[in-house]
DNA sequence: TATTGTTATACTCTATAACTATA
DNA sequence: TATAGTTATAGAGTATAACAATA
């Protein structure tokens, strides 16, 4: 039966947005590191691609491009991020964290890791390897990049 | 080892958002239902619990008591919900989806549930049960209320 | 006094449209 | 002309604080 791709389908889609939104507020409540979810994930991409652009980011978290221009802003006015014009093609900026940005992701993404920690610690090892295979399954799925891709695809077709 | 649990941490805390992001640009994309994430789960949540405080839906949904009037204000302005002020305890209000409101919800979750049923077609079989089994893992976990979780059980069932 | 909800105020998130600068 | 990014404008999401009404 395609019964199990609809289950699927319903069980991710009341599923995903109740962690997100636990993470929300979790990530509200603790004071020490004032950072939003997509905050946090544009200082991750660019920890780890140094020197990225503005296009790279927004396409990565799947936002515009004017969206992530302005929540780089916010990120480059409170120091978190070094926002430089590029020597090679000046049209494009290059984004890298700053001290401070690396201090405060590390610590936003230990205080999310430790709380995620310890809601998963009631289950089973067996449970843990599901959920992280589900995981792993997932991600390329809906990897901002993909889905943006694909939607061209149909657009175009 | 707790190894396992610390990439399992990572892997939702990666995975999880990128989906929700998906999602959302997807219901914006769709220009049929004109619904964010939070109101399309406001209306759901109503349609199970008819008659439900303001209240109930803050706690499940994870939402303070102020933002959640405002979303329902919102979708009490579009015809969406019934706000009426309840005959015995006259400090609460009991909401119910409208006619309208009903087809909304269920163009809302018919298109997102046929999209998501799209992404998840590539996976195998053997896949999708693995993905299930990891929500059915994860959702009374980060069910932003137990309460509200135990109710929706007896009424779903 | 405690509970339910609303209003006021102020951010952030996010989009589209219009613009600038560079290629 | 096409691309990378910014600015202007607007609306939704969300919080805290202060308030009103009811129990």
């Amino acid at each position: 039966m395609n019964d199990s791709i609809h289950q699927c389908a319903r069980a991710i889609l009341d599923t995903t947005p109740a962690i997100v939104q636990a993470m929300r507020v979790e990530m509200r409540a603790e004071r020490l590191h004032e950072l939003s979810v997509p905050q946090f994930r544009t200082l991750a991409f660019i920890g780890r691609h140094p020197g990225c652009s503005l296009s790279d980011v927004a396409e990565f978290i799947g936002m515009t491009l004017p969206s992530m221009s302005v929540l780089v802003n916010g990120l480059v006015e409170d120091d978190l991020v070094l926002r430089q014009p590029c020597r090679i093609d000046r049209r494009r900026v290059t984004l890298t964290l700053t001290a401070a940005g690396v201090t405060v992701h590390t610590r936003a993404l230990d205080g999310t890791l430790a709380w995620l920690t310890r809601q998963l610690s009631p289950l089973s090892e067996l449970d843990r390897v599901t959920v992280l295979r589900a995981m792993d399954i997932l991600r390329p799925i809906f990897d901002a990049s993909q889905v943006a891709a694909t939607t061209q695809e149909a657009t175009t077709a």
